[in-house]
Order: structure tokens, then C-alpha cells, then sequence
DNA sequence: CCCTACCCTTAAAGTAGATTAAGGGTATTT
DNA sequence: AAATACCCTTAATCTACTTTAAGGGTAGGG
């Protein structure tokens, strides 16, 4: 059982009384992820937050071309989700949380990999009845939104080399993990610019 | 008094009720802006939530060579903040809600505008104590999340004809109020790029 | 009303990054 | 153990975009 992690997780933002730890475990489930298995894919409507317990996640969204971009990396301790097909738009009724608008991406396990997985309907129980959780996730999609920001200023500032050094200093154990050609289409680049790249930082 | 615009804002997710509208009427200022006027400069601490009622702002980081690139616009009826520096963080205590980031970012009126402000505290009061606006605020974050999400896709997948075009598309009203100089540093490129490229859309 | 600052465009030359093609290396699958 | 799929790199050519420079147009501010 993997759900302590989870809870740790948690606790590093606001401490769970037991309560709300019984609350969290009773509307989770674990599952494991074969190295190559989607969690989701496009048309799909968007069922789960996954929490990564282990291994790790792309999500990405395929053009006209057939090519896929990366969007985001998820690895340990991380959310992962398809907030537009997900997220609970305007409406009052139970029923209609879910923005009904089926998912344009894709996420696929590129390590073997363990996710915890919650439905909206329980998420917004958890909201409703252990208030504690409003204030958990909205600082984690904040924390999300931050670091999405700060990716977008990069791509519409930054020249190829520098968005690569800046992603190896904020993801140095994910840059290990990944294939050169995964980080290439995170950074908007093909991987035969990367190759270049990394050679003209590698003679500096 | 301009306060009604921002409960219809809000009625437009959940409706209000009475009690809840004196809690934030009570809770907010209204400010008018100059033109060119800053209501956040690079090293502040950003203090408020911005409800945009009127005008319209920028929202940039400027650059080690002082070249500025546009973020995010906010017209009529959106939110504007630094959530990098505004947002709450991992704490339990009232007094230390903020990330304490001084912010990188300006946000800078680019027509008179009038917006309503609302401190941390103060929104932390409502989802402590008016729930409703926890839901709120997350689907409003949520949107922009998702809205974020699109165009770093849109970046680091298409050339920039096709992301000027998607932007005329998704801000039709905004693209008319804009120097193109402004959509430029939206888009990452410079203005002398867009003026090619608006000039081979129109030969087409 | 004039002045200044800003704004839009054009063109020439340079650089960043894409595409195509090809070779060799290394895991995964069978 | 062989076959296959994937992965990394290099090089040549092409395209997207930047830089610099310059000219004319327009709006805001004193």
C-alpha cells in the first residue's frame, strides 16, 4: 500500500488529522502502470486526478502531422491531469462537475509506474466536508500555474540553449531519466537541435 | 460604484446570496488607473487580486537586455495577480499566507481603467468563512490554467502565423485595442516579424 | 498647436532552428 | 540470438525569425 506517501504528501502542506486521513483513503484507488499504458487518451473525458507514487508520466498532445508535444513531465509526488477535460466548470449540480468536454491528450507511463487516482465527484466531497483539502489543492494547481508561467515567459523570451540549462537545473534527476528526444518535444525543439545544442554546451 | 460588475462576475459562476455579497463588497477597494500607471512594479510584494471592471492591463517581465515580454492581457471582467509572489504557501499561520517572493513581474495599465482589489487576508476570510468562493476561485484559476495551458502548447508547437491567427481568434476585442508592438511581445516574436507575417496573411 | 514619443512597415543581412537523409549504438521483444 | 524498434549524432540544405537601419504616420502631452 502506497497511500502513505500520499498522505505524507499531504502533511507537507497542512498537517491531516485522522479524520481526514480515513476520508482521503476510503474514495482513493492505487494502480499500477505498465511502462507504455495510457492513463489517458484523447477523446476521453478526463475521470481522475492521479497522484504519481512512482516511476513517470508524459502528457502530451499530438498534431495534424502525427507529432507529439510534450506538455508536462509527472514523476514522484506530482499531479497529473487534463485540467480541461477534468475540472468542474460553472454549475451547481452534483452531476455536472465535469466540464463534459472530452480530453485532446494523451498521458503514458514511460517508466513502470505506480498512480493513485481520485474521482471529481470524491475530490469535491472532500472539499465540501474536510474543508482543510480546499485549501491543499488550491495551492498545489497554484504551485502548477507558477511553474507553467514560468515555462511559457521562457519559450516566448529564451532561445533553445537556455530553456535546456534551465530545464537541467530544475529537473536534474528528470533529465537523467529521459530520453533525449522525450525533453527535445518538452522544449519545442527536434531532437537533431538538441543534439546541437547539447554539443555547443559541451565545448564551452 | 462599480462593485456590481464584479458581483455579476461571480453570480456568473454560483449565485450569491445576500450575505455573501456584503462579505466581499465589504472586503474590496475600487481604484481608478491612469493610463501607463503600474499596479505592481518588479521587487514589490504583490498584495492584491485584481478584478479588472474597466480598461485594460499588461502583465510582463522584462528581460537582462530591458526588453519587455507581455505575459498575460486583462481586459473587462478577468483577474490579474503575480500568483508566484501573491499566492498562499505551505503554512498554517493567518500572518504568513504570502510567499514573501518579491515579484519579476509588472503589471501595467495600457488604457484608464478601473479595477477592484482584494487583499490575501481578505480572500482568505471569504473561504474560510463563505465557502462558495472556494469553489469559485478554483474554477476561475482553473480557467486560467487550462487557458495558460493552451497557449505553451500552441509555443512550443506552432510557428508564429498560426499562434497570431489563434490569437485574433481568441481575443477578437483585444487584437483591436492592442498596438501590434504589445501582440508581438505576446506572441515571441518581434514586431517587425508580425508585420511580415500580417502582411502575408493578407495576400492570401 | 507643436513636439516628442511611439508605432508600423520595408528591406538587407545574419542567426536559430527545421528537414531530410544516413550511420551506428543500444535496449526490448520475439 | 536474432530481429526490431528506438535512440543519438552528424551534415547539408532550407525556412523561420532576428537584427539593424531607415522612413513616414499618428496620437498624447505640454
Amino acid at each position: 500500500m502506497e497511500i502513505q506517501k500520499l498522505i505524507s504528501h499531504f502533511n507537507s502542506y497542512v498537517a491531516l488529522n485522522s479524520e481526514e486521513i480515513d476520508a482521503v483513503t476510503e474514495r482513493v484507488t492505487e494502480r499500477k502502470v505498465k511502462r507504455r499504458q495510457y492513463i489517458l487518451q484523447e477523446g476521453d473525458l478526463c475521470k481522475h486526478y492521479n497522484f504519481i507514487v512512482s516511476g513517470c508520466f508524459k502528457m502530451y498532445s499530438v498534431d495534424y502531422n502525427g507529432k507529439e508535444h510534450n506538455i508536462q513531465f509527472g514523476a514522484e509526488n506530482t499531479w497529473l491531469t487534463d485540467l480541461a477535460s477534468f475540472h468542474s466548470v460553472k454549475s451547481t449540480s452534483i452531476e455536472n462537475f465535469h466540464s463534459g468536454k472530452p480530453s485532446k491528450l494523451y498521458i503514458e507511463a514511460i517508466e513502470p509506474s505506480v498512480v493513485i487516482q481520485i474521482e471529481l465527484k470524491d475530490l469535491v466531497f472532500l472539499f465540501e466536508y474536510h474543508p482543510k483539502f480546499n485549501r491543499i489543492f488550491r495551492v498545489i494547481i497554484e504551485n502548477n500555474f507558477v511553474e507553467l508561467q514560468n515555462r511559457l515567459l521562457q519559450n516566448i523570451s529564451n532561445p533553445a540553449e537556455e530553456r535546456y540549462l534551465s530545464f537541467l537545473n530544475q529537473y536534474p534527476n528528470l533529465s537523467n531519466r529521459l530520453p533525449n528526444t522525450q525533453i527535445a518535444s518538452y522544449l519545442g525543439i527536434t531532437p537533431e537541435f538538441l543534439s546541437i545544442v547539447r554539443k555547443s554546451i559541451a565545448t564551452k
